[in-house]
RNA sequence: GGUGUCGUGGUGUAGUUGGUUAUCACGUCAGUCUAACACACUGAAGGUCUCCGGUUCGAACCCGGGCGACGCCA
């Protein structure tokens, strides 16, 4: 589907590098970056509380839950106070979890139920399972065990780069996003439960104590050898099975697709850092954060000066695209019925950080701008002297355009649009220096519609 | 609950240092048909800029509150 949209827009920037997050080249940067990270006592394992997928069977983390509202039911399940004919009443939407009951917790300042404090109460279906009867206080929930970044040092870095100015963030109101999520930052579950991504470089040994006894290592011979330095010879050692979670590589990104860890590749040095990156601004935590602690963290610089975060394409009402509302648009039928260069140059209008409310009107609008555009064109072409006309076409490839001297002899209404394409050249200069974009699309419509192609 | 964005002619929208007959498109009205063309071009009408209050000589734009839409956090 991406390919095909790939194909379809062909895109007409600068040759991408074609890398998968999961090449050799990129798994290579992965296992330099969590040793050195781990080196610097930056990774630990640890038990957690984490957001856990029992579909998927992995942890997730707190920026990839999303919460949504779901109907329910309220169940009231009855525990009898042991050795007497009383009974407390609770409410739960999660009644499997009283298989799991480890205490009832009570109101103490509530009459009808302080006077079972200390004694116990028998937990239904159990067979007589006993819990004791407390006063108000929090259950520890489960846990399990995952790898973490201590993320608090990076943020400090990536905090005091936006302040000093080494990094500007447009538009200026999602910096104060950025310091703030960095100011508020908790450690980084990085250990998935997946069957694909970049394999834990962490190796444990058979019959050890896995959270204290684990090698680092770049892969399983250099592990082996460490095990075997460690616990003598007759060992063996296995992979941790989890993998890393994907924004782990792609934090890398902005330098590992140059080369990086071999800092004397050609092209890490001669195109990092960059001096733009552009993005929505929704993976501005996910994905812009990251690059830029990594960066700072393994190259000793930013990754990218400016931050330009563009908005999101949602319906006609603002609302984000669900299947359940039915309102996905697809670009390919958007493609189909207005063109390719309606939908981009649409696009191309949007106010930055601001999402695009995608209605067909601006497109229909767009639509016939390019039809304008081939028509022009045409019209032009259809004017221009015959290939054979030599001293016609010396004239005017030997007239000077940027030139006063040379417009100035133009016939009257030549002098004019060139006069007016310079006062175009101007704006949209001073548009992109501001990077409104926008404003650049706008200021060659109205030139190219209302000046050059009318009359 | 907290918080962010948005609210501008009939419809969809731009407005980016506070000072404009408030931009563009579609729609509406009038005229024209002249070598490209959603046919196109020429011209016109139409906006209490969400509501209230404030700052200011001056507010669509800055500040506060209300109402509504959408999003994010929890």
């Amino acid at each position: 589907m991406v390919e095909l949209l790939q194909i379809r827009l062909r895109d007409s920037a600068l040759p991408v590098i074609g890398l998968e997050s999961i090449s050799p080249l990129m798994n290579k940067a992965v296992i330099e970056a969590f040793i050195k990270l781990h080196e610097k006592g930056l990774i630990y394992q640890g038990s957690y509380l984490v957001n856990w997928s029992p579909n998927l069977q992995t942890a997730v983390s707190d920026l990839e839950v999303e919460y949504s509202e779901e109907p329910g039911a309220l169940y009231h399940i009855k525990y009898r106070v042991a050795g007497q004919s009383d009974f407390l009443t609770v409410a739960t939407t999660r009644p499997e979890t009283l298989f799991g009951d480890v205490a009832i917790a009570v109101n103490p300042k509530d009459d009808r139920y302080s006077k079972f404090i200390g004694k116990m109460a028998v937990v239904p279906m159990t067979y007589g399972r006993h819990v004791p009867i407390i006063a108000d206080r929090i259950i520890e929930p489960l846990v399990s065990k995952q790898w973490f970044v201590t993320m608090e040092p990076l943020a400090e870095k990536a905090l005091r780069a936006v302040e000093k100015g080494e990094l500007t963030i447009m538009p200026e109101r999602f910096e104060k996003i950025y310091n703030h999520w960095l100011s508020n930052i908790k450690d980084w579950c990085i250990s998935r439960q997946l069957w694909w991504g970049h394999h834990i470089p962490v190796w444990y040994v058979l019959g050890k104590n896995c959270e204290e006894d684990y090698i680092v290592a770049k892969n399983a011979d250099e592990a082996l050898e460490r095990a075997r330095e460690k616990y003598g010879k007759n060992i063996e050692i296995y992979q941790d099975p989890d993998v890393l979670d994907t924004w782990f590589s792609s934090a890398l990104w902005p330098f590992s697709t140059l080369g990086w860890p071999d800092v004397s590749a050609e092209d890490f040095r001669k195109f990092y850092p960059t001096t733009m990156l552009e993005t929505g601004h929704d993976i501005l935590f996910f994905w812009v954060a990251r690059m830029i602690m990594m960066g700072i963290e393994f190259t000793g610089t930013v990754p990218f000066s400016y931050v330009y975060l563009h908005g999101l394409i949602r319906d006609s009402q603002g609302r984000k695209m669900s299947k359940t509302l039915g309102n996905v648009i697809d670009p390919l039928d958007t493609i189909k019925e207005f063109g390719t260069d309606a939908l981009r140059f649409t696009i191309s209008l949007g106010t930055a950080g601001q999402d695009l409310n995608l209605s067909t009107e601006r497109l229909t609008a767009n639509k016939a701008f390019t039809n304008k555009l081939w028509n022009a064109g045409k019209f032009v072409l259809q004017n221009l002297p015959s290939q054979t006309d030599v001293s016609a076409w010396e004239a005017i490839m030997d007239c000077k355009f940027d030139k006063e001297e040379s417009v100035s002899r133009l016939p009257l209404p030549e002098c004019w649009v060139v006069s007016k394409l310079h006062v175009l050249i101007d704006m949209v200069t001073t548009s992109y220096d501001k990077f409104f974009f926008g404003d650049v699309g706008r200021e060659t419509y109205d030139f190219f519609w209302s000046d050059f192609a009318d009359w």
